[in-house]
RNA sequence: GCGCUCGUAGCUCAAUUGGAUAGAGUACCUGGCUUCGAACCAGGGGGUUGCAGGUUCGAGUCCUGCCGAGCGCACCA
C-alpha cells in the first residue's frame, strides 16, 4: 500500500521548510502572520530572504531592525541554514549550509522509476478533480495558430497538476453545432450524395477549402442557402439521414485535428457543443423555476430574451449588461452551453475546479459566466473557476497572423515548417571544436528533428508570460542559444552523453554515491536543483508556465558553470573517486530535473542531437 | 464613451505579485578549449521602467491624471 511513501524520504520544497521554521519564529515573539519569504535576487544576499519583520514593525510600532533582531533569536535553522543577517531596513538573509544541501539532495531516490521518475517529490496533500477545457477548436475550420496557445498551455497546466497527484480531466470543447454546419452538411451532401452509405470512408483532405466553397455557394445560390437552412432545422431536430452526414463530417474533422494533438502529444478528451444540447433544456428549467420563485429577481426577461443580471457590468450605453441565456427568437447561445457544461462538470464529474485556458478577449465572458453559475446555484461556493488567458500569437513581420490572401495560416503547416527547419538546423555540420555526434542514422536524425521542431514552438510560446502576446519567429524559437527548447534539449544531452562515457550504467553504480560540495558552481547547481520543488509549487499555484522555463533554463546556465574547462570543475577524470562519483550523482540530478520539467512542459527529452 | 490588458536595454522578453543596486537572451566588443559535448563559459558597454503626480520604511508592480497600442462592450461563438 503505502510502503513507498514511507520507504522513500519526501523531498520537501525549501521554501516551505523555511516558511514553517519563521512561522515558528513569529509565534515565538506573537506576530502570527505572513512569514514573506522569497528567493534572495543576489547570491551575496544569502538564497532566501525573510520580509516579515518590517510589516510586523508597522503594526507594533517598533523598529524593523529590532523585530528582525527578535525573529532571528527565536529561529531554529542551525541544521539548514547560516547564522542569518540582517540587512538594510530589517531584511532577514538566510544562506544554506553546503552539508544541508547535500544531505537534501541524497534523499532524492537514487533510481528512478522507468518512466515515473518524481525525484522523491510529494503528492499535493489535499487531491482535487480539476476539469481543463483546452484547445477547443471549431470543426468547421482547419486549426489554426489560434489553438496552439491553448492547447500547449493547458497541456501544460494539466501536466502540472496531474504530477502533483489531482485527477486531471482535459476537455475538449469543440464547435460542432451552429448555423454553419447546416451550410457544410448541405454543401458535403451535395458533392458526395453517397456519404450516408458509407461515412467512415468520408475524407476531406482540405476542411478550409471545402469551407470556403460552401460559404461561396451560400453566398452565390439562394437556392442552397435555403437548403443550407432547411439542413440546420433538420439536423436540430434530430433527422436521422442529416445527423449521420453531420456526424461524418464531425469525425472527419476531429481526425484532422487528433493528428495535430499526435503531433504535439497532447492527450484529451472532445466534448462536442451538441453533447449538452439536452443539459442546456434543462439549464433554461432551472433558470425558469428562479425567475417564477423571484420574478424581480437577477434572472429575468428583458426584451425578449431571458438574462441573468449580474452586478459591475454595464454596456456601451451604461446599462446593466445582462447575460442573456435565451435569445429573444427562442434559441440559445454560447452563453448557455457553457453554462450547461459547469452543470456537467460539477454534477457528473464532480470537479472540484475547472480551469478555462482561452485567450485574453475572452475575459469579460468568464467573469459573468463565473458570477452568473454562482448567483444561480449552478456553481456552489465549493468550486473554483478559473480563466487562464493569454495574448495573441503575432505574425513575423507585423500584426494579424494571416496569409497574404487574408487567408488562415494551417496549424499544421506552421508545425511541419518548424520540423523542417529544425531538421536543417541539426544537419549543420559540426563545429571543429564540437564533440557533437556524426554518426546518426537517418531515422534518428527525424525524430531529433521532431522533438527539436514541435519543442521549440511549445517552448517558446510557454516561455512568455501569459498576458503578453508574441510573436512567431522561428528564427528564434530555433536558435541553439538563449532560452529556446534547442539550448535546453543540448544541455540534456550533453549531460546525458557524459553518464554514457563515464561508465555503462552510472545509475546503477551510483546508487549510494555520497554528495559532497565543496566547489563554489558545485553548490551553486545544487542549490538550483534543490529550488525545483519550490517552482512546481509557484507553477501549479499561480498556473504560469513560464516560471518553468526560466527555472530550467537558470538550472541549464548552473549546469554549463559547473562543468565549464574554466570556472566549473573535473568531472569524469576527478580524483578521488568519492569526488568523482558527486559529481557524476549532480549530473544525473541535473538530467533528471531538466527531464522531468521539459516532460511537464508537454517536451519529450532526446539522448543525442 | 465605458471597461479590461499592456507600454521595461537597439531588438526579443523576465522580474517569484510591494522588497535591496530593474535582470536574461540577442546584437556589438574583449578574453577563454594541445582529454570530460566550446551548440559552452567569463568580462564589458547599453535604462529617467511611456509622461506627471500621489500612497510608504521601500513602487516596474498600488492610486489619480494624461499619451500611445490592443481587446471587449444585448440575443455570433
Amino acid at each position: 500500500m503505502c510502503f513507498l511513501f514511507v520507504e522513500c524520504p519526501r523531498v520537501i520544497a525549501l521554501r516551505e521548510l523555511l516558511s514553517n521554521r519563521i512561522a515558528d519564529a513569529l509565534r515565538a515573539i506573537g506576530a502570527e502572520g505572513d512569514v514573506q519569504i522569497a528567493p534572495a535576487q543576489d547570491e551575496k544576499f544569502g538564497d532566501y530572504q525573510c520580509n516579515a519583520a518590517m510589516a510586523i514593525a508597522k503594526k507594533q510600532g517598533k523598529k524593523p531592525r529590532d523585530v528582525a533582531q527578535s525573529i532571528v533569536e527565536q529561529l531554529r535553522i542551525d541544521d539548514m541554514c547560516e547564522l542569518p543577517e540582517i540587512a538594510g531596513p530589517g531584511f532577514i538573509n538566510l544562506r544554506l549550509k553546503p552539508g544541508f544541501l547535500a544531505k537534501t539532495l541524497m534523499d532524492v531516490p537514487a533510481q528512478a522509476v522507468e518512466d515515473n521518475d518524481r525525484l522523491g517529490l510529494p503528492l499535493a496533500v489535499t487531491q482535487e478533480t480539476i476539469v481543463i477545457d483546452l484547445s477547443s477548436p471549431n470543426l468547421a475550420k482547419e486549426m489554426h495558430v489560434g489553438h496552439l496557445r491553448s492547447t500547449v498551455i493547458g497541456d501544460c497546466i494539466a501536466r502540472v497538476l496531474e504530477f502533483e497527484g489531482h485527477n486531471v480531466i482535459r476537455e475538449n470543447h469543440v464547435g460542432d453545432w451552429g448555423t454553419q454546419f447546416g451550410m457544410l452538411v448541405a454543401h458535403l451532401r451535395r458533392i458526395k450524395p453517397d456519404v450516408a452509405d458509407n461515412p467512415a470512408s468520408l475524407v476531406i483532405k482540405d476542411l478550409e477549402t471545402f469551407y470556403i466553397e460552401a460559404k461561396a455557394r451560400f453566398d452565390a445560390d439562394d437556392e442552397f442557402k435555403t437548403e443550407a437552412r432547411e439542413t440546420v432545422v433538420a439536423l436540430q431536430r434530430g433527422d436521422p439521414l442529416i445527423r449521420k452526414i453531420w456526424q461524418a463530417f464531425c469525425n472527419e474533422s476531429l481526425r484532422h485535428c487528433h493528428e495535430i494533438y499526435r503531433q504535439l502529444n497532447v492527450r484529451l478528451v472532445d466534448r462536442g457543443e451538441s453533447f449538452y444540447n439536452d443539459l442546456m433544456d434543462d439549464v433554461i428549467r432551472r433558470l425558469e423555476r428562479l425567475q417564477r420563485e423571484n420574478p424581480g429577481g437577477a434572472v429575468r426577461e428583458s426584451e425578449g430574451a431571458l438574462c441573468i443580471f449580474l452586478d459591475g457590468f454595464t454596456t456601451r450605453e451604461g446599462q446593466p449588461l445582462p447575460m442573456i441565456v435565451r435569445k429573444t427568437d427562442g434559441g440559445y447561445n454560447y452563453a448557455t452551453s457553457d453554462l450547461a457544461t459547469i452543470v456537467d462538470r460539477v454534477e457528473r464529474l464532480h470537479a472540484n475546479r475547472i480551469i478555462y485556458v482561452v485567450g485574453m478577449s475572452q475575459k469579460q465572458h468568464f467573469e459573468m459566466l463565473f458570477a452568473a453559475a454562482h448567483k444561480v446555484g449552478i456553481a456552489g461556493a465549493n468550486i473554483a473557476m478559473e480563466h487562464v488567458g493569454f495574448g495573441n500569437v503575432l505574425a513575423p513581420g507585423g500584426r494579424p497572423f494571416k496569409t497574404r490572401e487574408g487567408g488562415t495560416i494551417k496549424l499544421k503547416d506552421l508545425l511541419n515548417e518548424a520540423v523542417d527547419r529544425a531538421r536543417r538546423v541539426i544537419d549543420q555540420p559540426p563545429t571543429d571544436d564540437s564533440k557533437r555526434p556524426t554518426d546518426l542514422a537517418l531515422s534518428e536524425k527525424d525524430s531529433i528533428a521532431e522533438a527539436v521542431g514541435l519543442g521549440a514552438i511549445k517552448y517558446f510560446d510557454l516561455s512568455h508570460s501569459l498576458m503578453s502576446d508574441y510573436t512567431f519567429d522561428l528564427e528564434i524559437m530555433l536558435s541553439l542559444e538563449g532560452n529556446t527548447a534547442p539550448y535546453m534539449l543540448y544541455a540534456y544531452a550533453r549531460i546525458r552523453s557524459i553518464a554514457r562515457k563515464a561508465g555503462a550504467s552510472p545509475d546503477a553504480r551510483l546508487t549510494e554515491a555520497a554528495i559532497a560540495l565543496e566547489h563554489p558552481t558545485e553548490i551553486a547547481l545544487a542549490k538550483k536543483i534543490l529550488q525545483f520543488a519550490d517552482v512546481l509549487q509557484t507553477v501549479s499555484r499561480d498556473l504560469r508556465p513560464n516560471v518553468l522555463t526560466d527555472y530550467l533554463f537558470e538550472l541549464a546556465k548552473a549546469f554549463s558553470r559547473f562543468y565549464d574547462k574554466k570556472i566549473g570543475v573535473r568531472v569524469i577524470d576527478a580524483t578521488p573517486e568519492s569526488i568523482r562519483s558527486s559529481r557524476l550523482r549532480l549530473c544525473d540530478l541535473t538530467a533528471r530535473v531538466l527531464k522531468l520539467g521539459l516532460h511537464l512542459l508537454g517536451i519529450e527529452t532526446i539522448e543525442q542531437m
